[in-house]
RNA sequence: GCCCGGAUGGUGGAAUUGGUAGACACGUCAGACUUAAAAUCUGAUGACCACACGGUCGUGCGGGUUCAAGUCCCGCUCCGGGUACCA
């Protein structure tokens, strides 16, 4: 039998769909398991091999859990909304949802030939209006609700209301921004005072109006409007990522980019800054993302302590070393600081405002990348709270306006960049360390003690950061505090495909509108007005499916919105009065095993567990963590190929004898290459200007091309689709080959060098098979297909992918090598084991031996150990660790009398030619070692 | 700079708890079959010395622990990824 892959594979997978192999329902008394792969999006490029990599891994661990009679829930589906479509759409008119719809076709059709278990019933897009009617849905829930530090969860915002009604500010803890009144708009609050601080009563708070009401709770929303800061780019009219600024100028275009402060919604992601760190500690993924994700959070404990200004106000820095607080020379400010203008004095003004003008200019990244120390002084000062001492204000680059207060106390004696920002300013350095001179160079030993500081003097920074926030506290200049890194994320976009928001406004109130579906508007262009309003801002009032108060909120959703998710609407995907069951929630539960790329360790991993975590908090579903466990599959390289031309000529010199010549190096096709060597005629045709090459061959008569490992890219011409891969090989081949190419974790280049290999290992079982005969398979046999049985089953336990190719083609080359037909009994579990990795294949063979039903629901074959004792062991003898002969022994003879009779070996004596043996080490079944 | 990975034949990689380094596959070489090629099958294939028996060296480098180290410890080098004036 010819292995005919192309009639099999295309048999079966109509086989499966006829009979919904791979619908799935829940069944309460059968154990779940739910295998993800994160959530593609569907680009105009199609698939290369390097994408499936993820989803083979894990269609391999859906199907073995099959076997080993789990429910498995192994769901696909597109991450629809995106730039790219929304590009297009631009350049061609075209509307966005075409081009999507073009492309996860072509996706779900690539995704199809390489034979997934996944159930399409299930399938969903964010770009699908009853999906994303549940990503407003989740919207809502965040705008309804708030964080209470208390409880540390998220509440109902009506509970929180009470709360203010009952005992105003005074009873509750919600998590906020710092100093969040001085975000209200005074004007709406004429009666409270210069210095409000947050406080207010039930009798204020009952006496407020709508509006007034609305503004306060807009500060402890889960969402909520805030002003912040974006590159803003007035000539695109849009806002730009940070990677998308040059120079002050946009990538593209290079028009002048400025940091500009815009009303937008945003997520309080922070308020689960502590969560989101603590619930790291029981997953199971990679200590690198673990590791990332706390960086990410970057919690670090400390004090704010606040100095007095000479113009009577305050300045809260937040320092990590409350202890060096006698080591204050100077102060810093970012130049975004609300009180530079105020602390700066008139005949610094001219230099200060040129300081903040160029700072305005550059990105973030941008201005973090400047290695260089600058800064201006303002001429204001501040008063040192122990010492009274004055003590100077700058600003500078360096200090971030949105991590800790965007102020820092600069101790130049305990801080390398204070240190020489002090240095280049001429400021001094007062010396709070003993005995070390700091005036020369910074002090960062922790064990030094304290001089110079008042009653902490003689500790060391252990001791005296406890002691110095206790002074702060008592004396009222400042407190203990626990700073994050993590910012709240920006939820608007000014873009057309995203979600659009449930909201609309009347005046500047926002109003969340329930149990409607707001879908997209058409409009006549995908871009920004001409005043800068978002693409959504074209849409006329009658454009809008729902339209209420006076206007519509026009910015959409980020990517991430509907991703944050997902998981969850896979487990009821069709359901129509809640984006999922709880009881179905609770059936499924967790993701068990989540396979994907580490490139969404900050962004997605991030967010989606804030989301789950707010909507366990709610009731909503069961679980606070989404991924339990966690593999990344590692990138998959192109290996390029390449073709010398000698120069100014049209012929080419084999790669051996390239160097005779002086050369160009040029990329070739990959698909025009095979093992290196050149496909002449090909090559001639694939382009007008090869037409006439002309070939300087090696020795072997043929052209050997050179080869490096690179990205893959079209204009490498080392891209390989898996779709040529299915055609030439079969599935099954491209299955077992992506496995075969090594741990899934690490990247690695692709080369279909070695496909080959795999591919005639499908086809000597395939042989096998058709010779093997009805009768009771033989001990050799089942000892062959146990210990298979044995090594496949603890590699599949342990995501060890690649090794369980090689385990099969031993017991398939063990079993060749009897040199007798095979029992189709023992070839049986054989096929089992084969099936994750190549079911189509698997289907055709136990079909051929007799099998009854579906080689996919056949139950995994266990281990029996009886058939794996082996009668005899082979020992290596070493001496001295060095392994000099082999000595087979019964295989259950006692230690000592192993090491007698290896004593009394003739090539031991030879070995020790006189020499004493001193000792002799017997690891039972392993090895001997003797030592003399 | 910091954090996290990694380095094993010509190539991809294996060695799961310290116990025969190089499984499996590719490639290469030789042979069988064939008019020939392809396909298939058989054998060899870490380096060095040796006709051979056999021996020496060998898992990025330098030390160490151990009867025994790719594996554990200390100190480096190089490569990949993440992240960064984070107070």
């Amino acid at each position: 039998m010819e292995y005919d892959f192309r009639r099999i594979e295309k048999d079966w997978q109509e086989a499966w769909e006829k009979g919904l192999k791979y619908k799935v329902d829940e069944i309460e008394d059968k154990p779940k398991f739910y295998v993800l792969d994160m959530f593609p999006y569907p680009s105009g490029a199609g698939l290369h091999v390097g994408h499936p990599l993820g989803y083979i891994a894990s269609d391999i661990v859906a199907r073995y859990k099959r076997h080993k009679g789990y429910n498995v829930l192994h769901p696909m589906g597109f991450d629809s909304f995106g730039l790219p479509a929304e590009q297009y759409a631009i350049q061609t008119g075209q509307h966005p949802a075409v081009t999507t719809e073009a492309n996860t076709d072509r996706y779900r059709d690539q995704m199809q030939k390489i034979g997934f278990s996944f159930d399409w019933n299930r399938e969903v897009m964010t770009s699908d209006p009853s999906y994303y009617k549940w990503t407003q849905w989740i919207f809502g829930r965040l705008f309804e609700s708030w964080f209470d530090l208390d409880q540390n969860k998220a509440r109902p915002i009506n509970e929180l209301i009470n709360a203010f009604e009952q005992n105003g500010y005074f009873s509750v803890n919600p998590s906020c921004d710092d100093n969040w009144w001085e975000d209200l708009d005074m004007d709406l609050f004429p009666h409270f005072e210069e210095h409000f601080s947050g406080s207010f009563t039930a009798t204020d708070w009952n006496s407020f109006n709508e509006e007034q009401k609305n503004a306060l709770l807009m500060q402890f929303r889960l969402t909520y409007l805030a002003d912040s800061e974006v590159n803003w780019c007035p000539e695109l009219g849009t806002v730009l990522a940070n990677d998308e600024v040059k120079d002050g100028l946009s990538e593209r275009g290079g028009h002048p980019v400025e940091r500009k402060k815009m009303r937008q919604w945003m997520m309080r992601i922070t308020a689960y800054a502590e969560r989101l760190l603590s619930g790291l500690d029981d997953l199971n993924w990679t200590d690198s993302i673990k590791e990332a994700q706390r960086n990410w959070v970057g919690r670090s404990e400390g004090a704010v302590i606040r100095f007095k200004t000479n113009r009577g106000g305050n300045i809260e820095v937040f320092t990590t070393r409350p202890d060096t607080i006698y080591g204050v020379s100077f102060m810093v400010l970012a130049p975004e600081h609300d009180l530079v203008g105020d602390l700066t004095s008139e005949e610094n003004r001219e230099e200060v405002e040129a300081y903040i003008e160029a700072a305005k200019k550059k990105s973030e990244r941008e201005r973090q990348g400047e290695k260089e120390v600058t800064g201006v002084a303002l001429g204001g000062s501040v008063v040192h709270p122990f010492t009274g001492e004055e003590v100077p204000v700058y600003i500078a680059e360096y200090v971030l306006a949105g991590y800790g207060t965007g102020a820092i106390m600069a101790v130049p004696a305990g801080d390398e960049r204070d240190w020489k920002f002090a240095k280049k300013f001429g400021i001094e350095v007062p010396a709070i360390f003993k005995g070390v001179d700091t005036d020369e160079e910074v002090c960062t030993d922790e064990k030094a003690k304290l001089v110079g500081s008042g009653e902490l003097n003689g500790l060391k920074k252990k001791e005296a950061i406890p002691a110095a926030i206790e002074i702060l506290e008592k004396s009222g200049h400042g407190e203990k505090r626990i700073n994050y890194r993590l910012r709240n994320a920006v939820f608007s976009r000014q873009r057309y495909w995203g979600e659009p928001f449930p909201i609309c406004y009347e005046g500047d109130i926002p109003q969340l509108i329930e149990d409607e579906l707001i879908t997209l508007p058409s409009v006549d262009a995908y871009l920004p007005t001409k005043d800068g309003e978002p693409p959504l801002a074209r849409a006329a009032k009658e454009d809008w499916p729902v339209f209420k108060g006076d206007r519509m909120e026009t910015n959409t959703m980020p990517g991430w919105a509907g991703s944050s998710w997902y998981f969850l609407r896979y487990m009821d995907p069709h359901n129509e009065s809640a984006f999922c069951d709880r009881s179905k929630s609770d059936y499924w539960g967790q993701v068990d095993l989540y396979v994907g790329g580490a490139e969404h360790t900050t962004g997605h991993l991030l967010y989606s567990r804030f989301w789950t975590k707010f909507l366990c908090d709610l009731g909503f579903i069961g679980f606070d963590e989404p991924f339990k466990t966690m593999i990344n599959q590692g990138m998959i390289l192109g290996r390029s190929s390449f073709v010398y031309r000698v120069q100014g000529t049209s012929k080419f010199v084999s790669y051996e004898k390239r160097k005779e010549y002086s050369t160009q190096r040029l990329h070739v096709d990959i698909n025009l290459v095979e093992n290196d060597k050149l496909d002449l005629d090909g090559f001639k045709a694939s382009r007008e200007e090869y037409s006439n090459a002309e070939f300087i061959l090696g020795d072997d008569g043929t052209y050997t091309c050179g080869h490096e490992v690179e990205k893959m890219s079209k204009s490498k011409y080392n891209v390989q689709t898996p779709d040529e891969l299915v055609e030439k090989y079969g599935a099954d081949t491209l299955r077992c080959y992506e496995m075969f190419l090594g741990p899934l974790t690490q990247s690695k280049p692709w080369d279909t060098q070695g496909i080959n290999g795999v591919h005639n290992f499908l086809r000597k079982i395939a042989r096998l098979v058709e010779g093997s005969e009805t009768k009771v398979a033989s001990s050799d046999e089942l000892r062959i297909v146990h210990k298979a049985i044995e090594k496949v089953s603890s590699d599949l336990e342990r995501y060890a992918f690649n090794t369980v190719v090689s385990a099969m083609m031993i017991a398939v080359n063990d079993l060749i090598g009897l040199k007798k037909s095979c029992s189709k009994e023992a070839l049986k579990d054989l096929i089992v084991l084969l099936s994750p990795y190549a079911p189509h294949l698997a289907e055709e063979l136990w079909k051929e031996v007799g099998g009854k039903g579906f080689v996919i629901e056949a139950v995994w074959p266990d281990v029996n150990s009886q058939y794996l004792v082996a009668e005899d062991v082979t020992y290596p003898v070493s001496f001295n660790g060095k392994v000099r002969f082999k000595l087979t022994l019964p295989a259950d003879m006692p230690a000592d009398e192993v090491e007698k009779v290896a004593r009394e070996n003739e090539n031991t004596l030879k070995q020790m030619d006189g020499r004493e043996i001193r000792k002799v080490i017997v690891v039972p079944g392993r090895i001997i070692n003797i030592v003399g």
